[in-house]
DNA sequence: ATCGTTGCAAAACCTTTGCACCAAT
DNA sequence: ATTGGTGCAAAGGTTTTGCAACGAT
């Protein structure tokens, strides 16, 4: 599963700050906002750098905002270009990723038909999860 | 306790902020973020009451945010109780609402498959409209 | 007359910038 | 050695709160 990418992908370091706030977003398996993040890593981490890596991570395709919370979550998919499924969980806030082609050639086919030509689509599902049920 | 929310309008007063904030959200037929609000209506409105009068339209169903861009935007659709489809044209920032039931049925059997129940889907289409392209 | 609504001032918050030092490669 | 990353301090910007006055119903 978890890959440990140590390799230099263009001028990436592995550094302390940024192994933790991986750690932080692989425990909880949700989204999670910078704010909550620095306060869990007070002490460890300045709030500042935790910005400046979470920026790192998105440039980097390493994590996503989370459409409805808009907390960052690791990306768990392949990302396969711009199209995001997400089924989120109101109750305990778990953030699950989908991906569904019927969905894509749907939502192009909708695109289409109002003269609009689809680049990326971001699909939120909000409700409970099983274990919540 | 909580007042009987059932009033008329639900003591909605009809007031200048409001009516300007209103005008304002349509004459842009796209998302307009809240600090974009109030520098249009600067002099007009102060700050803190835009803040106010999108938070009442929000809580009214008037308004609501959009995925994307975070700006709000007028209810142009019916609402039919939580499906919100946006496609949203990211060079000239125009939003247009949607409705698919097909796309509802569709998110709906993919939440069902992985055991969630689903009550809201809100899907953000990117793309280029018609007169950008 | 009653309450919701507004404006102002100030506070609270979140996020970014600048800069010197440090560390991974 | 180089180059990017970090911490600290401070700034910037947005949103919220408290409170007295106002105004729509």
């Amino acid at each position: 599963m978890v890959t440990s990418r140590t390799s230099s992908i263009g001028g990436f370091k592995d550094t302390r700050p940024r192994r933790l706030v991986l750690r932080e977003l692989q425990k909880s398996k949700r989204a999670v906002e910078p704010t909550e993040l620095h306060r869990r890593l007070r002490g460890q981490v300045d709030p500042v750098t935790v910005y400046r890596v979470l920026r790192a991570f998105e440039e980097r395709g390493l994590v996503h905002r989370h459409p409805s919370s808009g907390g960052f979550a690791l990306c768990t998919m392949p990302d396969t270009s711009g199209h995001h499924g997400f089924l989120s969980c109101r109750k305990c806030g778990r953030v699950q990723e989908f991906v569904d082609k019927n969905l894509c050639k749907q939502e192009d086919r909708i695109a289409e038909s109002s003269g609009f030509t689809s680049e990326s689509h971001v699909t939120d599902i909000i409700g409970v999860c099983q274990s919540c049920r």
